[in-house]
DNA sequence: TGAATGCTTCGACTAAGGTCGAACCATGAA
DNA sequence: TTCATGGTTCGACCTTAGTCGAAGCATTCA
């Protein structure tokens, strides 16, 4: 009985514990089958294909048919988006899902978030450009200073391409296990990407963990000090 | 079984259509009793109750009591901003809440999303103050310029103490009618509040919508046109 | 053609939770 | 105190929808 979108029914979408599951899953930016969306989920095919099809027709998900595999991504940038808004405000009110095994230090200290690096290295990564003046604000928006375009640059990340493209540069992104600041938008990706084509890290297919390797720890906190600045850096 | 923040359960919150109702009112910014949410949700005052200490529960509300009567508001800009997403996902899968009524016109032409202005006029204010220069791009995010700091400051906005306070001074909305970007962000607040100190514009008390008067409308074209750009201008 | 794999559809079961009437508390006014 | 109003709590009802077994398509491979 009202006015304007029916939030209720994409809310109630996600709302449910399988569904929720399976949309927390491809965060990871990833495409996955039905199948290993049921795993994911913990419930049979049958019940997961159910789920993916309302998700589908809600227009949440992008499915691909490849063979006789059905593949689902998420819809949208925008989709991604207001996950993430969830997971802060369900840590914001303390609703952790459980605090079960390793995993959960491991994803708290670096994991993906929809293609780009979150968790306590994200954080890191933040604090360090936005201390080097490579990131700033602009009343509270983020913007890319010149001297960060360079250092992108340097890094061998095509700064003007990614200008080009629509999707946002550099966005904000608040870290749900840090309650800080990290970096999304197509540049935070871009950095992911450099990460895994280095070495410096991979990706767990499964869980979302970015595991670094040694050498690459020690590359990532030579590029993104985080101490005290030298004298005239 | 997984890491990470309940997202369903906060989803699920939102999820059921009476609470939703309530949220999208509570979108207007002001703080409601909880008959006037029973009324607005169409259920009735124990149901009403029932929910309302639920959405509590979750962090998404803030509860005040003030004699006989409980007002509740949004618990955050972050809650807002959530819905807002879920809103423009509703509104983009095409699951509008009915269209029934004069209402749904009017809402589209202008109303208020958590105190700043959308709908039609809202676009038309945001591509004005683009198309002027007054507001301009990052890389894809939204800066206010040094003219636009003038121009606002000439409609007697107070730019500096807006910079001091720690919401964001201008974010870009996307608006669900009209699938295009309008203002938000403090900076968006204040141009309404200005609005209607006007008397250009103002605010139903029940139905979101802001209904600008003949000199108000006349106005507002005057201070934000859209047409060909004047020389020089 | 047949077998195996990946996914969908159907139907029946079950549990979760939204709903309201009725009674109960709290505040404020007379 | 007594009454009226605004909210909350309790209990019972009942719809909704998530779940899985079983059967049915579709695709690939031998």
């Amino acid at each position: 009985m009202k006015e304007g979108p029916d939030i209720a029914y994409i809310a109630a979408l996600i709302g449910d514990p399988a569904r929720a599951n399976m949309l927390t899953a491809l965060m990871s930016g990833k495409a996955l089958t039905v199948s290993e969306l049921a795993e994911e989920a913990g419930v049979t095919i049958q019940t997961a294909s159910s789920h993916l099809s309302k998700l589908d027709a809600g227009g949440l998900l992008r499915p691909r048919k490849q063979g006789r595999h059905k593949y689902f991504s998420l819809a949208s940038d925008e989709v991604a988006h207001v996950l993430e808004g969830l997971m802060g405000l369900a840590a914001g009110s303390g609703h952790l899902r459980r605090r079960t095994g390793p995993k959960d230090a491991e994803l708290r200290q670096a994991r993906v978030c929809y293609n780009h690096l979150a968790g306590d290295m994200g954080t890191q990564m933040f604090d360090s450009l936005i201390a080097r003046g490579h990131l700033g604000f602009d009343g509270e928006q983020l913007v890319l200073t010149d001297t960060g375009a360079a250092f992108a640059t340097d890094f061998e990340i095509d700064i003007d391409s990614l200008r080009k493209a629509r999707a946002p540069l550099c966005r904000e992104c608040l870290d749900w296990s840090e309650r800080r600041s990290h970096l999304a938008g197509s540049l935070g990706r871009a950095f992911l990407t450099r990460f895994e084509e280095l070495s410096w890290a991979k990706r767990d297919q499964k869980t979302r963990v970015v595991s670094f390797s040694r050498d690459g720890i020690r590359a990532f906190h030579n590029l993104f000090p985080t101490g005290p600045l030298p004298v005239g850096g």
